[in-house]
DNA sequence: TGCTATCTACGAAAATATTCGTAGATAGCA
DNA sequence: TGCTATCTACGAATATTTTCGTAGATAGCA
């Protein structure tokens, strides 16, 4: 994927992650929790992300349906490779120990972790 | 740190805290090396970063010498927050372990991070 | 002294992202 | 049938970020 999505079209994204094929109306509903903007503002966005290969859509009907057209640990991926350059000068294991010393995460995921961990360094 | 630098502006930051206090010249040196942007482009930056308090200067002298007036840990650990929840809805422990999965990280740096999740459970 | 290179300040252009008003189409209902 | 609510399309206004041209000041050197 080469395009970076913005932070609102971000956003969108996350919700049709979660919830499948969409209208506009439902995106909106979502998105209206969150912020105050109009219904034309999500419409035009969708409209944009659509010609950009983000999102595609079936005309059948009057209301059109949306559905994500990346993939969600494709485009995380290509975020994260981003962030760890710009924020961390490309340091994958300063961005880790960062996050893990200052978010809750339960001793659940860190055995999952620790496990991650396990697999890797046996594989090399 | 309520202020968000934008990408250009993490750039220039991430030079001073490696350089520590430095003139435009030289983050314009620097700068250059990866992209193609005029001398003004980059003083102007970093007058606008001064003006939002992201950069602190002194100007004795003909030219003036800047200084990077927030933390590199601070910064990181703001965009790392801001990061995991709109990339990854919130989960640092699904952060960590696409950033694990995917990115070569030394053996001792993989120790590193096993020694930190020792404390982190060790602690609850 | 006078020329040149280099500096800051400033404003405005260009690029990008976000917002919304308006118009035209149409489904659904009174 | 005719009114109302809701939909898309489209263009333009705003906001934000990035870029740079121009002007005025000055250090350093011929």
């Amino acid at each position: 994927m080469k395009i970076k999505p913005t932070d609102s079209e971000l956003e969108i994204l996350t919700f049709l992650w979660q919830a499948g094929p969409s209208t506009v109306r439902q995106v909106h509903e979502y998105l209206s929790a969150t912020k105050d903007a109009g219904y034309t503002t999500t419409l035009k966005l969708m409209q944009i992300m659509q010609e950009k290969g983000l999102l595609s859509r079936s005309e059948e009907g009057r209301s059109h349906i949306y559905i994500a057209a990346v993939g969600e640990e494709e485009t995380q991926q290509t975020l994260l490779d981003r962030f760890v350059e710009t924020t961390f000068r490309g340091s994958a294991a300063r961005l880790v120990m960062q996050a893990l010393g200052n978010h809750e995460t339960s001793p659940d995921e860190l055995d999952e972790i620790r496990k991650l961990l396990n697999n890797l360094e046996n594989n090399r």
